[in-house]
DNA sequence: AGCACGCCGACT
DNA sequence: GTCGGCGTGCTC
């Protein structure tokens, strides 16, 4: 008897797997995609260990292999392992994470009548009852789902479950459909004897107009004609199609119809461009590094400044992979997964660059997929996901703007950082990584100063114009200089920039970060925000309680009616969006043309691609916009960028708040005076004096990191603690809390019997968004060091959700 | 997730 | 009594 252990399909199995028997004759490999019962229902799973013995007494057979699933090496099982076990997710989720898109499967239901049922009394039944049995009589079956549609779910649930303890329907379980494979094209040709050709009027044309039309247009054309092109040209259907390929007049032949993201994009190859002294020696590095094949891949950090040629360093560290024979993965944060970026890969490696992310259809992304893993391209361009890509041989992965959240994946699990991910797969598979960015983050900056990662810096930029400095960056003290001019968002100096670059022909970037609009309380004259003593991050206000409330500690005051620093009286909640940027642009700048850019504005397809063409083209004089614009952006016309409000980020409860305000600060100043008439960078803040305003308006990065570190010393912050937030979900508010606090003890009580030293559990807390979907939530966080180990032997009773290593709201 | 089971309060 | 709501345990 052979056994296989399968990560199942549902949620019951979390981080194990199950046993099954393997039928003698069923041929069955590690990594094998497989079919499984799994209770009353088959589900889908992944073979993950292949045993002498099974870890129960009782098995069940394997019911088939699933032969179109390639079967996953051992590197991407151990690193699904991996993953599982350090981000604590469920193990067949961190598998589906690299077999084919679209490949899982929802279990539906269906309920049936049965032969009890014909001869009762209907008046024994109540409507409901009696639509469900009438609906599962119409077709053999009924999908729980349309009965659901029909009378809501406590309704149709109730009549089901009544009818089938009656005996009157019965249950059953179905796999849905597949939801993408691969797509075949019918093409059509005439059938013309060889001597004939040519002659034309040798085929007899009987059956009239429609099908003379359909011969005359295969015989226009040369090669096959594929079928819908036919169907348009001539309006015959499949049925006359039929009639002729009967007759023997016309073939018809199946072949495979790729789906391609990138076709039609034909884009002018390009050559490596001269490096820079300092490219040359962080292309010299990393590319011996892939010459010597080792285990674990090493790492490197590649810091370059804005404009300083990071892209080309990677390009031609690509080229030297492929020349190697190795290929590569190229993962960009979401925001800049933009055509032009994608462009400037598929130039320099023409019809070799697979792009990979969720913006593409299920079938396009299916395509790519498989056409990746018979290693038809070198290079594969994507968000998060690509990373795990079935790229054959693969040699060097590059992580570009290495910082950005993006990486992480929030909504759902496992909640991975495509990072820190990327470097275990590098350790697992002896690949390269190249972690690049501008304005590293802090955890990676400081293992790279402790030589766990390789530091490249390239410190020069290289823009069109020759050693075009770093823009100037004037910090402006609102305080001083409130309510000048039209309007309450510009200061004097902003809105005397504005008017003289609009004057004279000049583009201008209003940069609002609109994550502003969270309610962080601010005095209006003096600019104090309310903190946190424990925990240094800003208070939430409560509007029910007219309390402030710490998102960490749970630490409650009453909302003040004056400053606690100036004694004014006009305290006030923040917050201004985009849209009101707008207006009051547009108010005070009487005759320019403002565009705007945000997630509200770019919801159509090429929506990006018509405010750059407005900018470029020069129909539009300023723009304004949330931190999509800070990416990217290459426009000569731009002289003056001005930020709103460079402290709203500083201001959320967040310990890597000051790091998110650098870098995005940094981001943004970036978009200034790359072209020849300079430029200059207007930050407006209430802080003035803040570390991380100051060291974005020097283009510093060492200034920043290295009050940045030490504050993260002090405070045991990562990386010199790892954290892990746990937030509870419940309908019941009291109910919640009471569950957080009861997990809280007995983290406590755990960490003691085990001996574990230097954690610290803190909260409850309401989570930062409380009530989601109709549920509370109460987050505790944990802070120490292996936090997996510590956390995998802490039962989770459901309604728990656990992210190790959370970016954002801690 | 979904199902069965057991406990509880609100009704016939 | 019995129905429904809700928490809990189980799925190889």
């Amino acid at each position: 008897m052979r056994y296989a252990e399968v990560a199942v399909n549902s949620p019951a199995a979390q981080r194990r797997s199950f046993s099954y028997s393997v039928p003698a004759d069923m041929d069955i490999v590690l990594g094998q995609a497989v079919r499984v019962p799994f209770g009353s229902r088959v589900m889908e799973g992944v073979v993950v260990d292949l045993p002498e013995f099974p870890a129960v007494e009782q098995t069940r057979d394997v019911e088939a292999v699933i032969p179109e699933v390639p079967p996953l090496s051992l590197t991407y099982l151990a690193l699904a392992r991996w993953i599982a076990d350090y981000y604590l997710a469920p193990l067949f989720q961190c598998v589906a994470l690299m077999l084919p898109p679209g490949f899982e499967r929802k279990s539906l239901t269906f309920v049936a009548a049965t032969d009890k049922s014909q001869d009762i009394d209907p008046t024994t039944l109540n409507d409901d009852q009696l639509l469900v049995l009438g609906l599962s009589r119409t077709s053999g079956k009924v999908a729980l789902k349309h009965l659901v549609k029909e009378l809501g779910e406590k309704r149709a649930e109730s009549a089901v479950s009544q009818l089938v303890r009656r005996g009157l329907v019965s249950k059953s379980y179905q796999l849905a459909a597949a939801r993408v494979r691969a797509r075949t094209q019918t093409w059509l040709t005439l059938n013309e004897p060889a001597e004939a050709s040519g002659e034309g009027s040798t085929i007899p044309v009987r059956g009239g107009k429609r099908q003379a039309a359909v011969l005359d247009l295969l015989r226009s054309h040369p090669g096959p004609v594929p079928w819908p092109v036919l169907r348009q040209a001539t309006g015959c259907t499949k049925a006359l199609v039929n009639s002729l390929i009967d007759k023997g007049l016309v073939v018809s032949t199946e072949s495979a119809w790729v789906r391609d993201p990138l076709s039609g994009r034909g884009a002018r190859p390009t050559t490596p461009l001269r490096l820079t002294a300092s490219q040359a020696s962080a292309l010299q590095a990393i590319t011996s590094s892939m010459c010597q094949a080792r285990h674990p891949g090493p790492v490197f950090l590649l810091h370059g400044v804005t404009a300083s040629g990071k892209t080309e360093v990677y390009l031609q560290a690509l080229a030297d992979a492929i020349r190697q024979g190795k290929r590569g993965i190229v993962l960009v944060p979401e925001i800049s997964l933009t055509p032009q970026t994608i462009e400037r890969f598929a130039a320099r490696f023409p019809n070799q660059v697979a792009v990979l992310h969720s913006h593409l259809s299920l079938g396009e992304q299916f395509d790519e997929w498989q056409r990746i893993r018979t290693g038809e391209f070198d290079v594969v361009i994507g968000a998060r996901s690509a990373l795990f890509a079935p790229q054959p041989n693969l040699g060097l992965i590059i992580v570009d703007e290495e910082h950005e959240w993006t990486y992480k994946q929030q909504d759902k699990a496992p909640r991975y950082h495509a990072r820190d991910v990327a470097i275990k797969l590098a350790q697992l598979s002896g690949a390269t990584v190249v972690l690049g960015s501008a304005t590293p983050g802090v955890e990676s900056y400081f293992r790279a100063t402790r030589g766990d990662y390789r530091l490249l810096s390239l410190p020069e930029r290289v823009t069109p114009v020759e050693n075009a400095p770093l823009p100037p960056v004037r910090v402006v003290d609102i305080r001083g200089e409130l309510k000048s001019g039209n309007s309450e968002l510009f200061s004097q100096t902003l809105s005397q920039a504005v008017s003289d670059a609009v004057a004279s022909g000049e583009q201008v970037i209003l940069f609002l970060n609109r994550r502003g609009a969270s309610t962080f309380v601010q005095c209006r004259k003096c600019g104090f925000v309310i903190r946190c003593r424990r925990c240094d991050v800003s208070l939430t206000y409560h509007s029910v309680s007219d309390n402030l409330v710490c998102h960490l500690c749970n630490y409650r005051t009453r909302a003040p009616a004056v400053c606690p620093r100036c004694h004014n009286p006009g305290i006030k909640f923040l917050g201004a969006g985009t849209q009101k940027l707008e207006e009051e642009t547009t108010r005070a700048f009487a005759g320019a043309r403002v565009l705007r850019w945000d997630s509200d504005s770019t919801k159509g397809r090429d929506s990006h691609q018509k405010i750059l063409n407005a900018l470029q083209t020069y129909s539009a004089d300023i723009l304004v916009g949330t931190q999509m614009i800070a990416k990217g952006l290459d426009l000569p016309l731009v002289t003056v960028v001005g930020v709103i409000n460079a402290d709203t980020g500083l201001n959320l409860p967040d310990f890597r708040a000051a790091e998110r305000t650098f870098q995005l600060l940094s981001q943004v100043a970036g978009r200034a005076g790359r072209g020849p008439r300079g430029g200059e960078v207007i930050f407006q803040t209430y802080n003035p004096g803040h570390f991380a305003i100051l060291a974005a308006a020097k283009h510093d990065y060492r200034l920043f990191y290295d009050r940045e570190i030490t504050y993260r010393r002090q405070l045991n912050y990562p990386p010199f603690s790892q954290l892990a937030s746990l937030i509870y979900a419940h309908t019941n508010d009291n109910y919640c809390r009471s569950e957080a606090e009861r997990l809280k003890r007995q983290m406590e009580t755990d960490s003691q019997a085990r001996g574990i030293a230097g954690l610290s559990i803190i909260g409850p807390a309401p989570a930062f968004i409380h009530r989601l979907r109709g549920r509370y939530r109460w987050q505790v966080v944990v802070r120490g060091n292996a936090l997996s180990d510590f956390l995998s032997e802490v039962p989770l009773p459901r309604g728990w959700t656990v992210d190790i290593d959370p970016m954002g709201l801690v």
